[in-house]
DNA sequence: AACGAATATATCTTTTCCCATATATTACGT
DNA sequence: ACGTAATATATGGGAAAAGATATATTCGTT
């Protein structure tokens, strides 16, 4: 008894497409989708915007299961929630080409990039 | 002079995003995928909802530049815009795959299918 | 030109969302 | 135990979104 059935899980579109239809929020899901995982302060300095608006944002993205976190220390990271729906993936994936290039998702990247002193900083540069 | 230059056209994230976060919109752009060009009436019938209802949101759709409509006679055709950037075709596409089998989208297309005196009329049943 | 059908818009109310700011929580170092 | 850094939550106010209902527009028909 107690099997571990697999559950896949299930997102209502209007879940997901409320969750980045605010561009902070999708802003946020860009920097996940090429960095596998970020603190709260990464994604903050990336962005620009104040720590309690990111820090709320990322709430509502935790809250619609699209990211998962995890503590390490001081610091919380950030991830995609690696559990979604192929469609919902699919879904952000054909956005990040939607937005290659495009501001101000390229400069978040480039701020993120030139940030100094990273907490996690990435392992293999 | 007037060189009929291709300039494709632009749509901003936050526009699809917000557009399809509502779940009757997303409705009917999901019927518009199945059936190139309907009209309002049969939206209507098919999602249930009050005409007003429908012809609002359909006039946010137009407004984000989602749908394109061509009047005939009485009709009023929708279609989904053909010019769409490639990835958000491809949104709509993956959406349509994870809504597949799931209410209230099944129900939409059965209740289209047995509407009596449809308009436009299927040419090739 | 008058009527009816299909669709669109306007108005009002209610709700939801967002920003800014302040404050609370959690964990590490001394 | 205290201080501080990183993050989270609470609060209050203002703007945008949505539903319901009424009314307007547009076109075909007689």
């Amino acid at each position: 008894m107690g099997k571990d059935i697999f559950v896949p899980m299930n997102i209502l579109p209007s879940t997901l497409y409320s969750a980045i239809a605010h561009e902070t929020r999708l802003r946020c899901l860009m920097l996940l989708l090429e960095h596998d995982e970020l603190c709260v302060c990464e994604l903050t300095h990336a962005i620009g915007a104040a720590q309690p608006t990111i820090s709320r944002h990322l709430a509502h993205l935790r809250e619609a299961e699209l990211v998962s976190d995890r503590r390490e220390g001081l610091w919380i990271y950030y991830r995609i929630n690696p559990e979604l729906p192929v469609w919902v993936t699919n879904v952000l994936q054909e956005t990040a080409n939607g937005v290659r290039g495009v501001a101000p998702f390229t400069e978040d990247l480039a701020m993120l990039k030139q940030m100094p002193n990273r907490p996690g900083a990435p392992r293999c540069a």
